[in-house]
RNA sequence: GGAAGUUUAGCUCAGCUGGGAGAGCAUCUGCCUUACAAGCAGAGGGUCAUAGGUUCGAGCCCUAUAACUUCCACCA
């Protein structure tokens, strides 16, 4: 092994190994399966570290499976972002001057495929490099064939029951990606703006009413104004004709619910192509549909000489107008939230038009119904109510998109007006007349349609495969929170719709990872950390550990580089302590523990491994994957490197052979422990490490997960040895002894110290002693004297306590311990507390209590001795 | 407008079914001890956001308040 941990040396070579030999590929077999499907990244995107920690966890989660002996299958894939993609290629296209209508949509869709493929292998590529063992020969995508299939046979599933349905509805359009977007896809941002209070003057001259709005560009598409019919003020004006100002046109004054009475001025102005709710109102009163703001989200003829302007520019120009004619009597400060552009962040606009929708009120229900009757199971449960709360309030969902790349709606008009829907590529005829002539609809289906059936369609769907049978429902889903409603929720109700049962049973919910403040890391912020960086810099297992250290389930994480380096930093010492046991174990003689005479130092060591194996246990199936790394680095470095390391030297580096073996098969046995439960989590470093094992299997990846230790006789007695180096350690350090400098050390005891007199040596080495030794009186005058539990301990000093430290050191021992004795009395003397609290807890305060006043009598009498 | 989360050491956060407040980083002191100076040993540092309540006992449970964060929602 090389002198330090240099991971560049090995990952790579390490990953080709784990690929050869085929140990991510799985198929169905006799073993329990155990699965899950890769949220699927972009596949144009890069891999940011947001990847890095959404396939981090599912690693750990899928090679624990896998060691625990499931048929553990996680299959990867991307998704083909239609609308990210396509405006690229717009992009692309018009630097040479071209639109996608100059080339056309065959070409158009070719171009796509082009971008496609180049792009695959660069984000599997980078995932890759994570150490991610997914098996690669499943690698789907949105846009397979497959894939499309399944689309295509949901579709008409839908289609055929009438759950999807074409309607004119007033959207969200994003005016920049020139498509309708679903209510997930707006996205609601606080602006500063106006309330414009503008003047409707009546037809005939008898005064006015005054409507205030925050869009006062959307006036020519005003067709009434309406009040409540409640309203006094308006009650005898209801029905009259207002003039539309800068229109000139006749509009009615109607009356409907809707307008609040106590809000603004009473009156809001109706706009039903531009706003959901006027729409109703329109539906309601038959009010004509004025469209005002085209597709590019420029003013339509209809706004005369601001026809052609874009409706935000055109804004203060209308602005000027109204106050020129008369009509605007004030513009108030108002603090409104806008519809903004999930992709683009361009505003949106809502705009009456064509679409298509998924009927949500009776496929939702079963979903809702899963989670409530704990068919699927949250991660941290909280997140139930964000998934209940937006299925239990989902409008239906708009499913087309009028874009070219994706999957084309697959419903056909022959030319006598039959509307079908088809799964074939090219319908022959329509069903009803036979016609051969057929148009199919334009518009592609919301990219989230086809990742609704991830978990089906990548397996197999719509055939009935034996990896559906065999994997689905898979068994985890892991995932960020920001997606539970666009995606998670689909997901479920597609799968008991379309498989009869749930896709998942567990949903595993993180965080975003964030900058080191907590805001959010954009190319625009310059605050991004880019995953690729941290590997070539510190290793993939240093970014994973630090992705993963100090976690909390579903919280965002504040990450920066520093994280990374401290990880690489500890994988180091991991790193020299397997080489010291490796250096030591060279001649080893195999051993079965139970076989051997174990010291207290080995059960100390031992036991505390066997908590350690059960607190990883633990934690990975509660998916508290942070406090399962916080207990391995605890162990890792406070017990078995500071201490069992440092103890075994005593018997490494003496004489007896048999000392020698006993410790060398401990450390083999701590070592072969310490590297499977890591593996998960830092998988290259510990299969570097474990192929130097004297004794080891083909590969850590398949070698089975610690869930107990098979030794009997473990026992904690060591504590006592522990607690007495660090009373020596600190007493040294008050005497300002210098770590290079050894004491001799002498214990007096009062009766027979088994644990003491047999780790003497174990004393002298940590305790930075020449010797230590049992002596029946105080062996020489220029010792200082310390008192460790029922203990007494001298160390030989030149430089002597000075007495008035010495004194402080025992007053302000003895002032705690009277604190801890009063503390108990109370307790004990309360008859609350003996009669509620658990007896167990009682004795345990009993008998604190006693051993405390044994010690504080020995404290007085040794203070009296001083003074 | 509705909902969720957070508030613990200078910083980042743990803290189990309520039973003596923890870690890492940073700071200070000493040490190049043959796995590791990317290291070792030791130390200092907290009114657990505030106010009440329940309890023998509250960082943890309940109620209110404050600050921050986020999600959802069609109030002109």
């Amino acid at each position: 092994m090389d002198k330090s941990y240099t991971p560049e040396l090995f990952e790579s070579t390490i990953y080709k190994t784990w690929l050869d030999n085929g140990y991510f590929t799985n198929n169905p077999d006799s073993r329990t399966p155990y699965s899950m499907v890769m949220p699927p990244p972009n596949v144009t995107g890069k891999a940011h570290v947001g990847h890095a920690l959404n396939d981090t966890i599912q690693d750990v989660i899928i090679r624990t499976k896998r060691m625990q002996g499931y048929n553990a299958l996680w299959v990867p894939g991307t998704d083909h972002a239609a609308i990210a993609t396509e405006q690229v290629i717009v992009k692309d296209l018009k630097r040479n001057g071209l639109t996608k209508e100059m080339i056309g949509r065959d070409a158009f869709l070719a171009r796509g495929w082009e971008w496609y493929n180049k792009y695959t292998h660069v984000i599997c590529d980078q995932i890759k490099r994570l150490g991610v063992s997914c098996d690669w020969s499943r690698l789907a995508f949105t846009m397979d064939e497959n894939l499309n299939h399944a689309v295509k046979r949901v579709f008409c599933k839908y289609y055929n029951e009438g759950l999807i349905y074409k309607g004119t509805r007033v959207v969200n359009y994003c005016p920049s990606c020139k498509t309708s977007l679903s209510d997930n896809e707006n996205v609601h941002i606080d602006q500063n703006t106006f309330l414009w209070h503008i003047k409707y003057p009546f037809a005939d001259g008898s005064g006015y009413v005054v409507c205030a709005t925050t869009r006062p560009e959307t006036i020519f598409g005003d067709t009434a104004v309406a009040v409540n019919p409640n309203d006094e003020r308006f009650k005898d004006k209801i029905g009259k004709d207002l003039i539309l100002p800068l229109v000139n046109k006749r509009i009615k004054l109607i009356a409907d619910d809707y307008c609040e009475m106590g809000f603004g001025t009473g009156a809001v102005k109706i706009t039903p192509a531009h706003d959901p709710n006027d729409y109703e109102v329109g539906l309601r009163h038959n009010l004509e549909i004025v469209t005002c703001i085209d597709d590019d989200g420029k003013l339509t003829e209809i706004a005369g000489q601001f026809a052609g302007m874009d409706r935000i520019e055109a804004r203060p120009l209308i602005e000027k107008a109204l106050k020129d004619g008369g009509y605007l009597i004030k513009k108030d400060k108002y603090k409104n939230q806008v519809g903004t552009c999930d992709r683009c962040g361009s505003f949106t606009e809502p705009k009456i038009s064509s679409q298509w929708f998924v009927k949500m009120k009776d496929i939702v229900k079963p979903a809702i119904d899963a989670v409530r009757q704990g068919k699927i199971k949250f991660h941290p449960k909280r997140y139930e109510k964000t998934y209940l709360n937006w299925l239990e309030n989902s409008q239906d969902w708009c499913i087309s998109r009028q874009i070219w790349l994706g999957h084309r709606i697959p419903v056909y008009t022959c030319e006598n007006g039959h509307t079908f829907a088809s799964e074939e590529d090219k319908p022959s005829c329509c069903p009803k007349c036979q016609s051969t002539s057929l148009t199919q609809e334009n518009d592609v289906l919301d990219t989230w349609f086809s990742s609704a059936l991830w978990p089906f369609s990548t397996l197999g769907y719509p055939n009935k495969s034996e990896d559906l049978k065999y994997y689905y429902p898979t068994s985890t889903l892991v995932t960020a929170y920001d997606i539970i409603t666009f995606w998670v929720s689909k997901m479920v109700f597609s799968g008991i719709k379309f498989m009869d049962d749930v896709p998942f049973k567990d949903v595993v919910i993180h965080g975003l990872v964030r900058d080191l403040h907590g805001v959010k890391m954009s190319k625009h912020l310059g605050n991004g950390i880019d995953p690729i960086d941290m590997i070539e810099k510190y290793g993939a297992d240093a970014l994973r550990l630090s992705l993963i250290n100090g976690m909390s389930m579903g919280s965002n994480l504040k990450y920066g580089e520093d994280k990374a380096k401290e990880a690489k930093i500890f994988i180091n010492k991991l790193y020299n302590a397997s080489k010291f046991v490796l250096q030591n174990i060279q001649d080893i003689k195999i051993k079965d523990l139970n076989q051997l005479d174990l010291k207290d130092k080995d059960k100390w060591i031992l036991s505390e491994l066997d908590s350690l194996i059960k607190s990883v246990n633990k934690n990975i199936d509660k998916y508290t994957l942070g406090n399962a790394i916080a207990n391995l680095i605890e162990f890792t470095v406070s017990k078995f490197c500071d201490y069992y390391i440092e103890l075994s030297k005593v018997d490494l580096y003496g004489d007896d052979e048999k000392d020698k073996t006993r410790a060398q098969n401990v450390l083999l046995v701590v070592l072969t422990n310490l590297l499977k439960l890591f593996h998960p989590f830092i998988p290259f470093v510990t299969e570097y490490i474990y192929q130097e094992l004297p004794m080891h299997e083909k590969t850590i990846m398949l070698s089975s997960f610690p869930t107990k230790l098979n030794i009997k006789s473990l026992s904690n007695g060591f504590n006592k040895i522990i607690e007495i180096i660090k009373a020596i350690r600190l007493t040294r350090a008050q005497l300002k002894v210098p770590d290079n400098k050894r004491t001799a050390i002498y214990f007096m005891t009062e009766g027979e110290d088994i644990i003491l007199s047999q780790n003497l040596a174990e004393i002298a080495r940590l305790g930075f002693g020449t010797q230590a030794e049992i002596v029946s009186s105080i062996p020489l005058e220029k010792t200082v004297k310390i008192i460790c539990g029922d203990t007494s301990i001298f160390i030989l000093a030149e430089q002597l306590q000075d007495s008035k430290k010495e004194r402080e050191n025992l007053e302000k021992a003895i002032e705690n311990i009277k604190f801890e004795i009063n503390r108990s009395e109370k307790m004990l003397s309360s008859a609350g507390f003996i009669s509620k609290a658990p007896q167990e807890l009682v004795e345990k305060e009993k008998s604190k209590l006693e051993a405390n006043r044994e010690t504080y009598k020995k404290l007085l009498s040794e203070l009296a001795s001083i003074s």
